[in-house]
DNA sequence: TCAATATGAATGAACG
DNA sequence: CGTTCATTCATATTGA
């Protein structure tokens, strides 16, 4: 999906030179969903900034892209889930959907605890931790649909994890004023 | 467009009705069409929630697709007009769109109200846009530009950074990790 | 089979 | 923050 469009992959589809919108590339995306994924949903300004500073290694961005993402990203955790939540799928007589597991959308079981004191636990989040990965595989199916057709997210997820790309530091948010 | 399917009658759609994306029946088109004459824009949480379970008696629904399929509707509509309406003399904003008489929606018994709060009072179309404007809309249009790069970022920076920004301050904040 | 189109889905940006 | 708009990507459909 979203992934066939960045910088991530060879050729850019038409779409990628236009000035007016950011287009984030695989890794800005990739580090963007990993402090989400740490409980960062709304960063301070400061952060921000620091956020918007490494993650121009990966391409251009700017301050208020990383704060538009958080803004939506949130927001549409939160309006997936609430959609999702009454969605029910009732159709007596279906013989083309087999191919549909019916799962009651439990992929979100871990994400929804941070909305009330998020921003203490992170104070320090370390970006690329370079050894320890644990708990990523339930966001291959974040999306808010219980499709099971999500392969591109797959396919790109597991490119973007799977390996490092560059050298590059870590990003540290450690503030220092508190 | 008037796909061949017949989840209805029992006929699977032809095509291979992969779980890719949904694809709605001719009933389900025509009742979401029919709603949006009637006036139906933007329908909100609830009302989404009524019209795909509604619809899922016609076929497999979900309600993002109600969702998605209003926005789409919407926006092509949009788009559409003003193609169309760019060979006027004066670029002049037209008020939304077409303003239809508002039918009371007879699939829906419960969803009755329907949602077209700003357009709900005209009866009369204006084809030739006068001056006098209320505010709100001139207001809301006013910040229609066509511009590349047009930094309303300011109004973010000056929320956030309390401080006075037109633009994000080139400073290299590359931070003291380490 | 392939190009053109219609349209579902996604998301950056911004409004109220 | 929740909602809305604009633009783009992805894919199903259709016609030649």
């Amino acid at each position: 999906m979203a992934a066939s469009y960045g910088s991530g992959g060879g050729g850019p589809p038409s779409s990628g030179t236009k000035c007016g919108r950011w287009n984030p590339t695989a890794e800005q995306v990739r580090v963007l969903t990993d402090l989400f994924r740490s409980g960062l949903r709304t960063p301070s300004t400061d952060q921000i900034q620091k956020i918007s500073t490494q993650l121009s290694f990966y391409g251009k961005i700017e301050s208020k892209n990383v704060f538009y993402w958080f803004q939506n990203h949130k927001a549409r955790e939160r309006q997936k889930r609430r959609r999702v939540s009454k969605d029910h799928d009732a159709p007596c007589f279906q013989l083309d959907d087999h191919l549909k597991p019916i799962a009651p959308a439990k992929y979100f079981g871990e994400i929804n605890q941070i909305a009330c004191e998020p921003e203490r636990a992170i104070e320090t989040l370390q970006l690329f931790p370079l050894n320890s990965y644990h708990e990523q595989e339930s966001d291959k199916l974040r999306m808010f649909s219980n499709d099971c057709c999500k392969e591109n997210y797959a396919t790109f997820a597991a490119y973007t994890f799977g390996r490092d790309h560059f050298d590059h530091p870590p990003l540290d948010l450690r503030l220092s004023f508190f």
